[in-house]
DNA sequence: CTACCATCCTGGTTGC
DNA sequence: TGCAACCAGGATGGTA
């Protein structure tokens, strides 16, 4: 499932290759992702070049000369590939094909369809029903414990699903949220309105942290974040917790016939995977 | 306003 | 071995 830290590893291996390219062709194959693919898409992409890549949660934003963005989301199962020539011919769930002037191509494959490509003037996005009531970035400096005390403050529900809230925080999915509760010594039962003070400031830390070193982990372990089939952002990553069902929690010399080592449960329909003996 | 749940989708895994 | 049932979860829209 890509989350932010994917989403980032995307966004610096596409940046090389697609920056002051001009986009010279768009194959729209499947037009039903989450929101249908808007009509203007080919018209508003073709002949327009690339200035930019950002990213905002788990949104990449890819910027282009005449102001307006091209918004990608993944969903849960969507991939980007990027190929030096459009020779491949296309597979399934290769939904929307992007072809440079310089004949490099950047295919969105999806099979489950939960992502999205939107294309949205820049200046309007803050304020785009997609973007408005999306909470702070976790990796800006400015976020620490204090902003996310704030963002917590007086939420009832557990940490886990505020964690997992994009109006909350931006970019976690559950992923994430496992990892960096497990990483702070927080139960992913606690209620959220409870996390605050020292709490935050060592969840924040948590957040941090796991999504920093999740990004090393991409950048340092794959040339230019490409694999050798051309797909771009994933990378292998030693969870702590995560899909760890059973398992010795890393952090207990315990014995797991004992203790059941790492527990999973279930909360808002989501696994969630957690030691008890270390989250409190 | 908050909290909670169902829904979308299909590849991969599990169970009989 | 074959097939059906189940499971994964990001975002959203509906309900209480």
């Amino acid at each position: 499932m890509p989350e932010l830290p994917e989403i980032e590893t995307i966004r610096r291996g596409l940046l090389p290759a697609l920056k002051g390219k001009v986009i010279a062709r768009v194959d729209l194959r499947r037009p039903d992702l989450r929101i249908p693919l808007p009509r203007d898409l080919k018209k508003r992409l073709e002949g327009v070049r690339i200035v930019d890549i950002g990213r905002r949660a788990k949104y990449l934003l890819i910027e282009l000369e005449s102001g307006d963005s091209c918004v990608v989301h993944l969903g849960m199962s969507g991939r980007l590939f990027i190929e030096k020539d459009a020779a491949r011919p296309p597979g399934p769930h290769d939904h929307v094909m992007i072809t440079m002037d310089d004949g490099v191509r950047v295919t969105l494959n999806d099979p489950r369809r939960f992502g999205l490509v939107t294309v949205l003037r820049k200046a309007d996005l803050p304020r785009h029903k997609l973007f408005a009531a999306i909470g702070p970035e976790p990796l800006a400096p400015e976020f620490g414990g204090a902003v996310l005390a704030a963002a917590l403050a007086g939420k009832k529900t557990s940490i886990k699903a505020a964690l997992s809230d994009q109006r909350l925080v931006a970019g976690l999915g559950n992923i994430y949220v496992c990892e960096a509760l497990f990483r702070s010594g927080i139960s992913p039962k606690r209620r959220a309105g409870t996390v605050k003070g020292e709490k935050a400031a060592a969840l924040a830390r948590a957040i941090k942290r796991v999504l920093n070193e999740a990004i090393a982990s991409g950048g340092s372990s794959l040339r230019d974040y490409i694999q050798p089939s051309g797909e771009l952002g994933y990378f292998q990553h030693r969870w702590a917790v995560y899909d760890k069902d059973g398992k010795p929690c890393p952090g207990c010399d315990c014995n797991v016939a004992k203790t059941g080592g790492v527990k999973r449960i279930v909360q808002g329909g989501r696994s969630t995977f957690y030691c008890p003996r270390r989250q409190r």
